[in-house]
This record gives structure tokens, sequence and C-alpha cells, in this order.
DNA sequence: AAGTTTTTAGAATAAATATTCCAAAACGTC
DNA sequence: GACGTTTTGGAATATTTATTCTAAAAACTT
């Protein structure tokens, strides 16, 4: 073990995610794989094995065994039974129905279509669920007191992206679209009194994140909005905003982001009236 | 076993009420104390043990087991097992944390991001409900039998059009993104054998509606994605995808429309194999 | 490129947990 | 109060699950 690691292990669930946050910056792959699908499933740590989530996150079980030590905690058991004395009651059985959907007609458009409503509907219970408040309301902070917002967003994330100008615009908030059209480097546009509010998801891309590093090198707040605690942007973030979407085959759905995204867009807009 | 008992378990928690109800009455002491006690804890079955849960009913291990037969299970693992699936996320569960997102007050970022996922969810149900399944058969019918897929959308549908532009790339099909990217003109790009994916909600973009008219006019297949039968664009439409989206003041929600873009947007690919 | 440290996988082991079984107790019937 | 039936408790066993340990691989350092 560590002798960076207290020994006292987070005795509840908040001071377990801010020590993974804390750690998973230097976490090696496996560890750092544990770290991701923990922090993406917290709400089954209760009701699983070992095996169940070292499967789910691709390692064996012995990494996850050190990924519990590492987190402060003597072994699994210890961490688990902190998660079950926590819990809170309700079930609403989604998890079954997508199962059932999922097994049945399997391929026509309208069963598709069925397959992404409910990953939609999911995405955004879990979020609703999820959501960091703290970070949310330093988001809009950042963002309502910017001179120019600028915001990065690619692949995946460019839709988000373009919706945010979009808003903004109709919001009247300066924000200005880093689309990397023609390849073009944009960062010299940032300015002192600027803030980015900058959207990436795995595989992170790096113009996104090297302008976030840019950015937060050169003095200025970077907001960012990712699906992990340890992606790569994180480091050159001040606040954090983590959504983490349901997805369906290689398929992921962007309804939570997107709602996150419009609740910050109109929080910042009407706060700059 | 008793023979009155039939070999089917409860499958759902519903089911498992029932059941237990049933059978209560005709139960001998030890184990209508089970029935009692697990009647009392239903929400912690699924994270407890045998012995935890029969020591609280005051009866041994054993008198436990015999109960989850009666009740149809092979044994104790087997109905935990039902009860660890349907255990949704743990934490307050989703109608109170929107609750509890809601008291920062109207206007409160953490209160917007509520409305947001709930109009969402609103807006996801609607579509489930609501979707012309034949059209959408069509629709994937003449995209995926086109040379080339041209996408237009603007304004509040660009965010759609892009997604829609990501998905065909990642899956391989030709497709080509107008972007009103230096207020060009793209129609000449249409060629024979294309078809044309519209985009666009109220107010309609002219536009888009002018590339349909076009295409139409060209007999290229125009399908449109929007919010109203009445839309300009639908007179120039083979397909049309009707989505309507829940709004909340001024803004409106694009949860549904994404599943759609989605669904369409795989089926055409997985057709085109 | 050789040596040092860290990280890893998986087999081996330990611990917890579930399940069975049967002798004894309780119960009901006559 | 003896006899068959049902119910019970707990010890014995089986199974699952967690944890440790070590040799090998990978990642750094110099």
């Amino acid at each position: 073990m560590d002798v960076l690691n207290p020994p006292n292990p987070p005795a509840t669930v908040e001071e377990f995610r801010d020590r993974l946050a804390a750690v998973s910056d230097s976490l090696p792959r496996r560890l750092r794989q544990c770290a991701d699908h923990i922090a993406a499933n917290i709400d089954r740590i209760a009701v699983s094995t070992v095996a169940e989530l070292a499967a789910g996150a691709g390692v064996p079980p012995s990494a996850l065994m050190r990924f519990c030590q590492i987190m402060g905690y003597s072994g699994f058991s210890e961490l688990q039974k902190m998660f079950r004395e926590a819990y809170a009651p309700g079930f609403p059985d989604y998890t079954t129905r997508l199962a059932n959907l999922k097994t049945g007609g399997a391929g026509s458009p309208s069963a598709l279509l069925a397959e992404f409503v409910e990953a939609g509907r999911l995405s955004l219970e879990t979020l609703a669920k999820s959501a960091d408040e703290a970070a949310l309301v330093e988001a809009v902070d950042i963002l309502a007191t910017a001179r120019t917002v600028h915001i990065i967003g690619l692949r995946r994330a460019f839709p988000v992206a373009s919706y945010l100008a979009y808003v903004f615009e109709k919001m009247q908030v300066p924000a200005m679209l880093h689309d990397g059209v023609g390849a073009l480097d944009h960062r010299h546009a940032l300015r002192d009194g600027d803030a980015v509010l900058a959207i990436t998801f795995a595989p992170y891309s790096v113009e996104t994140v090297a302008i976030a590093s840019d950015a937060q090198a050169r003095g200025l707040p970077v907001v960012a909005l990712t699906d992990r605690l340890t992606s790569p942007i994180a480091r050159a973030s001040r606040a954090i905003l983590m959504v983490t979407e349901v997805d369906f085959g290689a398929f992921r759905s962007l309804s939570a982001t997107l709602a996150m995204a419009m609740a910050l867009a109109v929080a910042v807009g009407s706060r700059r009236k």
C-alpha cells in the first residue's frame, strides 16, 4: 500500500467519490479501468460480486482487489459493506425491462427505436440521480462571468457543442464555437477573461484536450463536460460535469448530455440577463 | 416441496408480493416469522445474507431456506438474484431526487436540470407511443438504397444533422453534411441515385426546404425529420418522420429527435452492411 | 540495453455463505 | 398417552466468493 493513501477509508458515498477523483489521475491502466467502471456503476456495488465487477471492468478479480486497497479499504468486502449500509430503497426495475427488450424483436427499425428510447430514458434517469449540483453551480458561475465562452467539442461531442453555440447565441451570450473546420488552430483566440467549455468523451480527442490544457496554462478557467472523472481533461478543469450515457450496442445516446448542456446554457444565459 | 406451490417462482417484485400474501395465511409459526420479516424488509433482501435475514426474523437459517423453497425458488440465492436485478440505483430514487434538485428554487441550475431531464423523458415517452412504424421502414428503405445520403439541417436541427453525419461515417454509409458554411449553395452536389435527409423544425429554415424541394423536383427521394405533418417540407418528402418534443419554457429538448435519428442511422447502416 | 521498479494475471488458499439432511420436538388424532 | 404427521434446529457439507501470493510481464531509469 502506498504511503500517500491515508489509512482511513471513505465512510460515505460522497467521500468515496472524492477519493476516487483524487487518485484516478495517478493510476496505471488496469486500476484506472477499475476506477472508471466503478464510477459508472457506483449504484451496483452493493449488489455485485468481485467477479462481476471485475468482468464488467475487463480486469481480473485481483486487479479489483488492489483497487479496493488503494482506495483505503482492507478489501472488497469492507468497501461493499459501506455501500450496503448507505443504500436507499426503491426499485423501478428498468434493468430487467431493458434486458427483455434486447432479446425481443431484434433488428427491425422500430425495435431499434425502442432500444434507443429506452437507453435515452435510462441515461436521463441516471443523470438525475448522479448529477453533482455543486459542480453545476460552479460551472454556471465560471461561464456567466466570462467575457467570451469558447466552446470546443469534436466528433461525437460536436452536436452538443453546436447545440450549445446555438442556445448561447439565442440568449445573447458571447460564445465562439471551435469546430475544427480547416484544421485551424483557434487557440490564439483565447483572451484574458474568457472561459473554455470543453466537451469530450472516450476516446478523447486530442484537440479538445489540447485547448483545455492551453487555457488552463494561461490561467483561464475550464469547464469540462465529459463521461469520466478520469477523463484526461479533468486535470485541466475547474469544474467537471460528469454525464454517463447508457449505450445500446456500440452506440451511445446523447440524451443526458444534451439535458445537461441545456440546463447549463439556460442557467448561464439567465444569470447574465 | 408442496404440491400446492407452483414450480415457477415469482419473477418480479410484484409477483413476489402477491405470492407472499397468498401463502402467509397457511404457514406454521417459524415460516410465518420469515414471511413477516421479509415483507417488512423487502428492500433489504438484495443486500443481505441468509444469516442476517434469519437473525432478523428470529429463526435459524434453515427455516429461511425452507421459506424460500415454499415461495417457489430453489433456494435463497435464486430469490436474491431476482431482487438484485430489480434493484434500481439505490440512492435517492428518481422522483424524490428530481424534487430535491428543484428545491434550489426556480431558475437555479439544478432546478433547470431537473426540468430538462423531465422534458426529455416525456418526449421519449411520447415518441415511443406515437412513432409511425411504416414511415420509419420506408425511410430506412430509401436511405439504404441511396448512392449518397445528403443530410441537411440548420439552426436547432444542426446538432441532429451533424450527429447523423457522424454515425453514418462510423458505419461507412456515404453521406454528405450540408452545413451552410460560407453560404454556399450545395444543391449541385445532388446526383441521380442520391437521397436527401432533411431535418427542420418550426420556424422552418428556408435553405432546408429549398434543398428538399429541389431534390424532389429532380426526382430524388426525400426523407423528412420534422415536428409537424403540416411542415412545409412535408409536401416534398416521400417519408415523413414526425417527432414532437416537449418544451420547457422557450427551450425544446432534442432527446426524442436524437433517438429517432440514431435508430434511423443504425438501421440504415446495418441494412447496407 | 541492462538493471530496477511497478504492475499484472492467475493459480492457490482462505473465508464466508448457502444448502442439505436428519434426529428430535411439537402437534394433532384417536 | 401411543402413533403417524408436520415442523424444527443445528450440525455437516457443498458452493460460492473473497483474498493472498508469486512468477512473469511491462514500464521506467540510467
